[in-house]
DNA sequence: GTTATTGTCTACTAATCTTATAGAGTATAT
DNA sequence: ATATACTCTATAAGATTAGTAGACAATAAC
């Protein structure tokens, strides 16, 4: 499983919306960056993903910010960490198995230990959302 | 959690040193990496790791090559990747959590799951010895 | 004791990924 | 107009990964 910062911020930034959904609260980057210690133009990138594909939206100008884009219920950590980083699997080849030919494939009781702890984490992280993350 | 080919293809090795184990045979280099399908100057610098962490043993020579130093039974899974590769938890903020501070200390909630997730993957392969994994 | 075989060791490298930073542009509220 | 805040593309330093190269050391067989 592959995990870098770029989804730790994602979630980061994701909890800090969500936290404002209801009262319908504009939140911008630069207060967001600064709530959560990220930096400030990496987290621009980060929420231009987020909104491209549909998590949150935003309203420019002054007194412009963001704010998601539906529930925090509707939302789970796997799509945006998978969004963030790519597939959940433990090892490339767990997730590239039925395409390609890789060394893994001579050991089936390893691969399908990979497999399981794969599912376990895909299982853990769809359940959660992020009304399950609001404090 | 950091899972590269290194890992695996050090796991490879040993099920194949493994399954000669009873035998008290010896194989070189180039029969695992032929065998495994992985590349042999890659596969040198592996087993050199693993022979001064005591798992194999080498003999020079002509006849030569390499056997376990154990018994399959009582190497696990979890030791040689993290021998390989570091850490298990899924993120390194989960395992530096005590040291240093990191922008993830933000949400408790998240951390927590995070830590869930590196038990279960550390209780996972710390159960799997190479035993398990011979054919 | 020469030779072939096999492991040992260090250095190097190409490619990729990660984590940003820079700066110009666009929209909007006042 | 102007200040504010999002948008977009390019760039880059640093680290990591996955190898490759080549010289060296030990050993068995003859």
């Amino acid at each position: 499983m592959k995990l870098s910062v770029k989804s730790e911020y994602a979630c980061l930034a994701l909890i800090d919306l969500s936290e404002l959904h209801e009262k319908g609260q504009l939140c911008t980057i630069g207060k967001i960056a600064e709530n959560k210690g990220i930096p400030k133009k990496y987290l621009e990138q980060i929420l231009l993903i987020l909104k491209r594909s549909g998590y949150v939206k935003s309203q420019k100008g002054p007194d412009g910010g963001y704010r998601l884009a539906k529930d925090p219920g509707e939302i789970n950590v796997a799509e945006i960490i998978r969004l963030m980083d790519g597939a959940l699997a433990p090892v490339e080849s767990v997730s590239t198995y039925f395409f390609e030919h890789t060394p893994i494939e001579k050991s089936p009781k390893l691969l399908d230990v990979f497999r399981q702890i794969r599912n376990y984490i895909s299982d853990t992280l769809e359940h959660l959302t992020f009304r399950d993350l609001i404090e």
